[in-house]
DNA sequence: CTGAAAGCGCTTACAG
DNA sequence: CTGAAAGCGCTTACAG
């Protein structure tokens, strides 16, 4: 089992009988009324028989353009950011544009550069819900950027949203015309733009009703166990006081766990608490109840940013878009119990 | 805003008053008894006052190996394959090797050429759980290759694998041990080998124990609704009947669907029947009863995989690779009820 | 310790 | 319709 060298397109051109230009053009599908038919069977033959592959690397150099896009996510493990993921991707293989993935190795700690760990060239960025920090290493990158669930930040940048203001809204909304006044938040313990508007808008909504307040928020990390374990310490603390009857949570993860640290404290929700999630991820129907969440769209939004970035690179002004979000009612949410 | 052209090492050199090679030297890092430290620290001024980063197209071009690695998976919103690429990027990640992901469009219809596709150029492939067809296009790309979660193909080809035999047999003797007699199994409606030896390592183990049988087989796409369906087909041919007792289904999604339907027919789970799931997902502990399950050590599989490619690229020689899988009692399984 | 030069494999403007 | 040649930006063997 020798180890035979890998074809070149002057390989490819010596078989066929033409020059390497030739080869190029036929590769290219630029031959039209440059080639003749005869040659560009032969050129095609050449190359199957070969099993010639274009070096990349060479293409690139000399186009001066990778037609690759590099897409950073803080985790994959995440549905939310797999979704994501899956649209930009979705859209970059109909536009012939190959993915670089790359998720900074952890939360915490001094992000690497990812230019230098992504190791193919790329042309631009896809980056989702980045931290101010790791977004000021991208932006260095001096290359055209794109962000996707991020804060705007005026008009010199791309941003792709998804509408969470009006998700939060719809939220508040729902729970107070079910009759809750008792709020309880909890919160995901990263700061990112998309919790930060989650927090606000919950706070004023709560405060254009009188008599609604929050009476507890609790920050977690985003996992069911995290839930679980906020919301305990939310609700032991008023055991028959007057705690709240109604849980926001800024995640599904986090909101299953609520679920499951009421059934621990022997209460039933709806019936006697409530609990909202967010993402619509696939854990909102497994569990039962199933959650009243909202769902945002994940898919969609890596879809408009990998449009968003590829007109960036065509010459596009960058500009602001924001996708919007929509309450699910299911069934962890109902009227409060009878008040004290 | 005018078009700065990207700095290349020619006017970091010139802007640091060296040579090209001195520039390539520094940031290469092999200058060591080669460049005085006074030039050496010229040129990093100059690299940071530019902003400059090498062009990767010309790097991997000149030095015949781009240091990057093409992941192929079916999809990445399936927890099981997102944690398998975490564990492969975070080794790539240490050995600064680029990522670059393939996820095929979609799983019917024929797979576009995964090269074509990439954009970047690669130097070998680490693939998870392909399709026979998939695997041929794969292999024709003539690079090295290593594969996840499939069928071993003797010793020309590496492969890094979870014990799923060894897991499916842990499930059935879990379950024979408790007393269930009447199975059924819940399948994926993959043809791929992980699936294949679930359902043969099944039936064996339960051929091997007097009247121990599978009452029914179906056969459900991998998501909560699939398994929902399956077992609504399956529980409900057999009301009031000798049906099973025990629903082994080959993932977690399938199970908590199973476990879905079994409450709407009102069946208790695992007082009325056993249910177990595959994977170990983040859902099988969000649901109650939590799942009894079959932990599989995704990351381990990807970070072993990858390191098998990069043996491999260094000259290893080809090898099979098991992983050890581990059943996890939970609260889906329990003995059967006394049986009419 | 330093620099000039060759060449990786491709594509395209140009000459025929 | 076809081919010879230049050059993308880098790295390294070589000469000084």
């Amino acid at each position: 089992m020798s180890i035979r060298p890998r074809p070149t397109s002057r390989d490819v051109a010596e078989r066929a009988g033409v020059s390497q230009a030739t080869v190029s053009l036929v590769l290219r599908d630029r031959w039209r009324g440059r080639v003749s038919p005869a040659r560009v069977e032969a050129v095609r033959a050449a190359v199957a028989e070969l099993g010639y592959r274009p070096n990349l690397a060479a293409r690139s150099l000399r186009l001066g353009r990778a037609r690759t896009a590099l897409v950073v996510v803080p985790a994959l493990t995440n549905e939310f950011f797999a979704r994501m993921y899956a649209g930009a991707a979705r859209v970059a293989a109909g536009e012939d544009v190959g993915v670089v993935l790359y998720v900074p190795p952890d939360e915490r700690g001094p992000a690497p550069d990812p230019f230098a760990s992504a190791g193919a060239a790329v042309d631009g960025v896809l980056a989702s819900s980045m931290a101010a920090e790791s977004l000021a290493t991208l932006s260095q990158g001096g290359l055209p950027l794109v962000m996707l669930d991020s804060e705007p930040r005026g008009p010199g940048t791309a941003t792709v949203n998804p509408d969470i203001a009006d998700g939060t809204r719809q939220v508040a909304r729902h729970l107070l015309g079910l009759g809750h006044r008792r709020f309880a938040h909890l919160a995901a313990e990263v700061d990112s733009w998309t919790f930060r508007v989650r927090a606000r808008v919950l706070a004023e909504e709560l405060a254009a009703v009188p008599g609604a307040r929050l009476v507890a928020a609790e920050r977690a990390p985003i996992t069911v166990r995290g839930g679980l374990g906020a919301a305990e310490r939310v609700l032991a603390g008023a055991r028959g006081k007057a705690g709240p009857t109604a849980l926001v949570c800024d995640d599904d993860l986090l909101a299953v766990g609520a679920c499951k640290a009421a059934r621990r404290l022997g209460l039933r929700v709806p019936e006697e608490l409530s609990v909202t999630g967010f993402d619509d991820l696939t854990v909102a129907t497994a569990v039962e109840p199933e959650l009243t969440t909202v769902a945002l769209p994940a898919e969609d939004l890596g879809a408009a940013g990998m449009h968003a970035l590829l007109a960036l690179l065509a010459g596009t002004s960058p500009a602001t878009t924001v996708l919007p979000a929509a309450l699910l009612p299911r069934a962890s949410t109902a009227p409060p119990p009878p008040g004290p």
